[in-house]
Parts: C-alpha cells; structure tokens; sequence
DNA sequence: AGCGTTCCAGAAAACCTTTTCGGCCCTTTT
DNA sequence: AAAAGGGCCGAAAAGGTTTTCTGGAACGCT
C-alpha cells in the first residue's frame, strides 16, 4: 500500500540491481554497459538488456565523485529580466547543452552579497567553471584569482585584466554603423545615443566618430547623450530638427532610440529612408521589425560571445587557459530604415 | 613547479584534511560543522577554525550521494528567446535561489527529441523535481506519468490532467480589463486581438466578452483576430476607423497591438485617452512605458505563476503532490492611455 | 572498591560508480 | 606433458560525507 506521504517514487535502478538481474557482478555490468573490452559479447548483450529493462540510468552523483569532475557549470547572471543576458545565457547554455553539461543558473540580482553566495554554493557543488554575465559593458569586480575552477567573464569585462573576458567589440560596432551609412552614400549624420554613463555609449560613439574622421567628415552636432529610451529618441530630434541641421542620416544609439527619433521624423515630415536613414543598435527584433520602416540595426552576436565563454571555460579545463579582454564583432542588419541615397 | 598544463589549481580541502590539521578523526569533524551534540565545545571550536583556515567547503556531490536528495531542480523551457519564459524562469529561480536549491537550466528548443533528451540527462543527475516552461499558454504533451521525480508545468500546461500545470488566468485576465475600461465609464469597446491559433487570444477575448455582457454591452464589432505585431494593430485600427464606429476604448491583446492601435489613432487624430482609451496585455515595460502615452496593460503576474510552480515542487517533495490546472490572476497597470471618461 | 552513567571520540558502513588487478579457465606452444 | 599466453570475470579500492554504533574515560554513587 502507498503511504499517506504521497505516491512511493520507485528508487531509480542502480548498477548493482543490474549486475543482479543479469548474473553477473557490479564491475562486469559497468564494463559491458560503458563499452570496455573485456566482456564477452553475450554477457555484454545480457547486461544491456536487463539495464533497458530496469531503464537504468547511471547516477551522475557517484560518477562526477570519482571522476573528480562534474560536467557542471555555473552560470552567474546579475540581471535576469536584463535585456542582454538572455542572449548570452543562451549562447552559453547552447554551447554547453550541445555536449555533457548542465548549466546552473543563478542570477545575483546585481547584488554582490548574494553573488558571493551564489559562488560559494556553486563551488559546494563543485562546478568545473563559471561564467559570469554582466548586465552592461562596464567593468565589473573580479570575483577574484584563487577560485578553485576557471571564471569566464562575459559581456561585462572583470577589472582584474588577469581574468579572461569576452565582450562585444562596441568600438567597431560604432564604427560599421558608420561605415554602413558611408556606403548608403550619406555624409550629414547625427548620432544620438544613450546614457553617457554607460560604456557602450561613449565606445559606440568613439568608433562612430573615428570612421566619420577617416572618411574626411564630421558629425552633425556633436553627439547627443542622453538616456536609452524612446523619450530621449523624440526629444533629441526634435532639438535636432529645430536646429535647422541638414541631415540625411542619424545614427542611434539603440533601437529604442531610434524608434523615436523614426517617430518624430515622420511627423515632422522627414520621409525614411528617402530623407534620412536612421540606424540602431542591438537588434532588439521586437523593436526593430515593427518599426516603419523597419529598422537597420547592428547585432551585437550576443550569442556568439555567450558560446565563447562556453569554449573558453572549455579551453581552460582542457589545460589552455587565457586571460584579457576578447572582443566579438557586432554585424550590420540592413532593414528598411536605410538605403542608398537616390 | 606547476605543469605545462596549466596553472595548479588547488583541490578544494576535505573533511579528512580539516580533521587531520584538528587532530580528530573526520567523524568528529563532521559532527562539529554539523552542530552535531557529540562533540566538546572546545574540541568543536578547534575544528571550525581549521575548516576555516582551509577554507573547507563540504562537497555536495558526496552529501546528495548519500542523503539520496541533490537539492537541485531542473527548469526545462522550450524557448530560452520566448518573451514568456523568462519572467516565469525568474520567479521560479526567485523562489528557489532563496533556499539551498539550485536550478539546471535547459533549452530544448521546442523539439520533442531535445526535450526528452534533457529529461534524461537531468534524472541521471538526479534532480530531485521538474518544471517545465512552456512558451504558450496553449497545452502540451505531457512528460509521462511515471518520471521518478515531482513534475510541474507552468505557463503552458500539460494535456494530461493528472499532472500538475500552473497558468495564468487569461479569462480572468480579459474579464478584468474590460472591468477597468467600464469603470472608466467607457461603454463603446472595441477588441482588437492576436493570432487565434493562440489559447491566450481566444480566452482573453471571451473573458472581455463576458465581462462585456454582465454590464449589458456588446463589443463595438467583434474581436479582430490577427497577429500579435504592432503592424497588425496598425491595419486593424484603421479597418475599426474606416468603418466609422463609434469607439470609446480599444483593448488590444498585446501590448504590441495597443501600440500600433495608439500610433494609428494619434495620426487620425484621436486623442488617447481622451477620446479613446486603451489598453494592452502583457505589461511588457519597453512597450508600456515607452508609449505615448504610456499604456495601460494587464500583468499577468508570470513571476508568480514560476514562483508557483517552484512551491509545487516543494510540496510534492514534501509529500503532497497535486495535480489539475492552477491559475494565477493578472492585474491591471494603470497608466495614462486609460482614464476616466471627463 | 565496584558499579552504573554520562560524555566524547573514533571505527565502519553506506551512497553508487569506475578502474585496477588478480585469478580462473581454456588454448596454444615448446 | 608442462609452460606460457589470452580471454573473461569478480574482488576491492577510491571518491567525500553522514550516521550509527562501539568503546574508553571520567565521574558519582553505594
């Protein structure tokens, strides 16, 4: 009869209920199950089959304990509902999920006691690696150089520069943005963009800057920092606008930015792309499609940089560890919000 | 000299290190870190300061072995990009991160292969429960009765009653907006909606009719169905304006319709909320707050339905497994795009 | 002094798997 | 016929921790 505390969950088969059901001993059964060699073919078949019949699958406990490794990863997140950790969570969880690992996720809530506890207990669990995932560019605090495993930094570089970190390459995404609008043939661009106290922004606007310098040209106005927001998009154009400068371009710095300067564009007449190409950053789909037009954004391969880290955890467990700063490159999506100039 | 391979990471100490540098055996040292009574105060202080001089951090691996519980819960969702999975994976992490729980998180892509594929991977590393995240409030197939751990599903529910599935109350949900939009003395109420493949659609449409009829009112037209994007929201609006209703509100069944649906009647000249009010579902802030003006929307409260589920799975751990389809409610955000009819 | 108690420490088993090594039996070679 | 070799199986240790049980020492009591 079932107890009252709830239905009796059958105990998972163990290795020793197969050596039993098949007659032969603990050591046979895992040789024949893990393809060693010193079986006889039918013992081998006699043992797999009374492992099917019990679906017996081996406890990961007891192996990780021998083995000394777990085939786990942390995967320490400061913001979940954070716009750009998704991504690399998902680049990471992709290049993990794909082969033998599980990945723990633990998500600090930028908050550094909790983060310090979200270690610990990682490490009580014996992780092989960590990776940690910033919420933006800015540099982060180590978590330190004598960790028992390696730590990979993604998207948030460490301040420790012995540490190794994976970031997008913000100063050369700055600079193909403009360098698109340079092919679209358009010489009078704007940039508006978002928080100066954001990293992103000033590298973003750095490389924007060192490309307009190369072609010969300067921007429209100097660059306009302001917030990451539709709101700012809007008011930074109209200031814009009411400046009476010529522009056949403005460069955004971000997608929800340039949702709003699309919108205050439009009703002030200006036609896009025809008049002025506008461009973002981030690629952020649920902005960028429903745009009029859609917009032309620069992907920041947030997943390539999350599938980095996954690697460089693995390169560092396979004895190659590396340290510094690693960029990934961003790539331009070329939606309708902009055209070569007619 | 450390090796070629590498810098020497240190192994972590053990239980047998810390009793060797106290000078008991490790039974004694077990039973002082574990507040065991056995052991004399002094005998007890000597050991936890050896544990801390070695930084000592009791492996879990051995622990969970042996107590037959990991105290780790796998979090398998179908779509790590999904807008939904998020929210629910936060509050499901929430709920557990606070105790001694730690999640696997995996992603299986929406493919049934995938999917079992994980599954195993995660019983074989002995999680001790389940949840599953669906993508869409729309059913799914069901695991399988006979997992030997407590599974829940949230967001999407299983088709197989006797599993436990915790939901958002999409009915209640469209009941409740409409209740806002009539409290704000609004009587002439349009629908403009999503793809009605889609549960969610359909359910909020009827929660909205029923809610419609109590108060003795039909819905200006019937629902539009469409898609979930701003551009559906766009063209419906202007097929509601063509046709010269009378309208006083419009919900929309994403907050990406409201905004093509306020975009479209601020263009035509229709003040919001003035003239008409509207509102959205969903509560997804970059949208929200970001309109103009800010909009009006249903939460869901997804947070809660993964906080939900993360509490399931402790009660079915502690012997009280339930089964059926739980619903949590929604609540309306108010912001500017509703208000009182003046 | 002898006995029973109480307190504290340690030995050993258990959790489950993998791997090494020893041994048995059968075959082949000298 | 004896020795050598090869194929196959099982005993045992290892990994780190918790828990139970045994036992020694100190102490109080008769």
């Amino acid at each position: 009869m079932a107890q009252a505390t709830g239905p009796s969950r059958p105990q998972p088969a163990t290795l020793g209920d197969v050596a039993r059901l098949a007659g032969v001993s603990i050591a046979t059964a895992s040789k024949a199950l893990n393809g060693r060699s010193q079986v006889r073919a039918e013992t081998r078949e006699r043992v797999i089959e009374a492992a099917e019949r019990l679906s017996f699958r081996p406890n990961q406990l007891a192996r990780s304990l021998l083995a000394g490794r777990t085939g786990t990863v942390g995967l320490l997140t400061s913001d979940l509902e954070g716009r750009f950790s998704i991504p690399i969570l998902m680049g990471a969880e992709d290049a993990f999920g794909a082969g033998e690992v599980a990945v723990f996720l633990c998500d600090a809530r930028g908050d550094a006691i909790r983060e310090r506890h979200h270690v610990r207990a990682l490490l009580s669990r014996r992780v092989d690696g960590l990776i940690v995932v910033g919420s933006r560019t800015d540099p982060r605090p180590s978590l330190g150089r004598d960790l028992p495993v390696p730590v990979v930094y993604a998207y948030a570089p460490s301040e420790d520069p012995s540490d190794l970190s994976i970031v997008p390459d913000s100063v050369g995404a700055g600079r193909i943005a403009v360098e698109h609008l340079l092919a679209c043939g358009r010489t009078r661009i704007a940039h508006i963009t978002g928080d100066p106290g954001y990293c992103a922004a000033r590298e973003r606007a750095e490389g924007a800057l060192a490309a307009l310098a190369e072609a010969g040209l300067e921007p429209v106005g100097e660059p306009r920092f302001g917030s990451w927001s539709e709101g700012w998009g809007r008011t930074a154009t109209a200031m814009l606008l009411d400046r009476r400068h010529e522009v056949d371009a403005v460069l955004c710095g971000s997608d929800q930015i340039a949702r709003g300067v699309m919108d205050v564009l439009r009703e002030r007449g200006h036609r896009v792309p025809e008049d002025v190409a506008v461009m973002g950053f981030d690629n952020w789909k649920i902005l960028t499609s429903a745009a009029r037009p859609p917009l032309t954004s620069v992907d920041m391969n947030l997943e390539e940089v999350g599938r980095a880290a996954a690697q460089a955890v693995f390169a560092a467990l396979a004895g190659s560890p590396r340290s510094g700063i690693e960029q990934q490159g961003g790539r331009v999506i070329i939606r309708g919000s902009t055209a070569p100039l007619s």
